[in-house]
DNA sequence: ACCAGTATAGAATATTTTTTCTAAAACTTT
DNA sequence: AAAGTTTTAGAAAAAATATTCTATACTGGT
């Protein structure tokens, strides 16, 4: 049985379950580990794997020549691969590299390709916000929209929309909002009257805006919490944040979107209000 | 720095955002690295993920060394264990199966749920925009605009944000672009200079405030285009205008999205910008 | 009980991978 | 601008790791 060494883990495993009778003891005891511990195999070197199922490192080498591979390493290689394409980030990344290359064959640009392009990369962004989005950092945020006494919003630029926007609907829950917009160039003054009661939230995209930068750090030095919109964690405004969403919005021919941010901005607000706010409507019966 | 090595993931996490700009530039890309690929770290050789950052292994053990590790393979083993410890390696459907487990004990509110509601509705809406958008409004628009001395944007409350958007996103493609933002209820006043070489792009959803109607209605009696982007062709921004975007954004629990709007907005400034805009930076070469 | 064929352990070897080291480059400070 | 410091690249050395090989042990058939 040298000639079709399975390609993928899948077809490994059923591989080994098939002929698991016909091995011998020693390779039973790997075939066995590898089933069971398939993280173990894709991280340990061969020694340790060895030292688990009780076995030389040499058999395991045998053993993944019994199954046609060159040497355990090849075998290896599959269970490492496994991990990397069911993790959420690359997938991401893949899928917008595919996606990009795609549309960058196309040289010539109708507003309605560029429209099907834009839709396309957000649903991907949306998608992968999905994904990755951790409970604990959006159920933390409720929590501290709640706790303080007024929400302040920071964001210029690109992310001045999105701050806008957060500002707008909280007031329209009836959360004490108010935007740090920097009009007459206020920002600094604005930002002094921050205490430890209040709460942050600064949005930042690359290249990072100082003023934003000095909000979030002023934010600190008062006491006051930070919640972080931002496209990275080594931002400067993700370095002193309390939550930090680092959101991949969609990119489409150097121009960034601002779909995702936006989204997470929604799910804060309505989530404050489904939980705490008294601006709500009743809410009705559950969807079925 | 040579005394404390975090000794999990979270902590070097922090750590590295901590102290991140301090780093070298080479560092600094490590470190990117690392935060960005924790997979990839932990399942390639030291070799391979130098040259996924584009530096030398050397340079990596000298990161690690530096956050007080004696060398890579120690640093390394941080996000070993991570996948170790968090991946109790269920398979992928088991995955599913408990994530719904774990949604429908959570009481339907949640902000992960929400989250999840707004990721699918938006997508709908992005859909359904892409379906519906007639290729001619969209060419319409650019040439409108393309033949504009300056586009002037209004948009009030939860309009504001598009309006904010398209303003910036005009001026960097040097479009010359001015928001009626009516700060001092400047808008009428503002409005004012309206003048037939113009273009005004009003942004409008019900219930529609009436300064965004003033304004539309006075570019309509000063002689420039009017561009509507509104949720309905009765609305009275669309009564007046040359080319109107009916957009019907996602709505959950009361609550509209934005999404469409933004998308649209999106649409028309790049369109622009590559059929008529300078302000485009040279596309660089793809990124490998 | 003996033989042929297979399986195994462990040492020896080969390969890969990590770490150390040095010279050159870049950057600071005086 | 010169001297000192830090940072970097790349080669050389060291360590770890994987693979091959061989002697021995086991298995099942006669």
């Amino acid at each position: 049985m040298t000639k079709s060494p399975p390609g993928n883990l899948d077809d490994l495993r059923k591989e080994i379950t098939r002929s698991y009778e016909n091995l011998s003891p020693r390779l039973k005891q790997v075939a066995g580990y590898l089933i069971d511990n398939p993280n173990d195999v894709a991280l340990e070197t061969l020694s340790v794997i060895a030292g688990r199922c009780d076995v030389q490192p040499s058999t395991i080498v045998r053993f993944a020549k019994v199954f046609g591979y060159r040497g355990a390493s090849d075998m290896q290689r599959l269970f490492r691969d496994e991990i990397l394409n069911s993790a959420p980030s690359p997938s991401y990344s893949e899928r917008i590299r595919q996606f990009r290359d795609r549309a960058d064959e196309t040289d010539w640009l109708s507003p309605h390709n560029v429209l099907h392009d834009f839709v396309e990369s957000n649903i991907i962004a949306l998608e992968h916000l999905r994904d990755v989005a951790r409970s604990e950092d959006l159920e933390q945020s409720v929590e501290l929209m709640h706790k303080a006494e007024t929400v302040y919003l920071a964001g210029v630029r690109r992310a001045f929309p999105v701050a806008a926007y957060l500002a707008y609907s909280l007031s329209h829950v009836e959360k004490r909002a108010f935007l740090l917009d920097g009009v007459a160039g206020m920002t600094s003054e604005q930002s002094w009257m921050l205490g430890p009661g209040d709460v942050v939230i600064a949005v930042s995209f690359r290249p990072y805006a100082d003023d934003t930068a000095a909000v979030a750090a002023r934010a600190k030095a008062n006491g006051a919490s930070l919640i972080a919109i931002s496209d990275s964690r080594l931002s400067p405004i993700s370095r002193d944040a309390a939550v930090c969403f680092e959101i991949k919005d969609a990119e489409v021919r150097q121009f960034r979107s601002l779909t995702a941010s936006m989204c997470i901005a929604q799910t804060l607000v309505i989530s404050y209000a489904y939980r705490y706010g008294n601006g709500q409507e009743k809410v009705e019966g559950k969807k079925k």
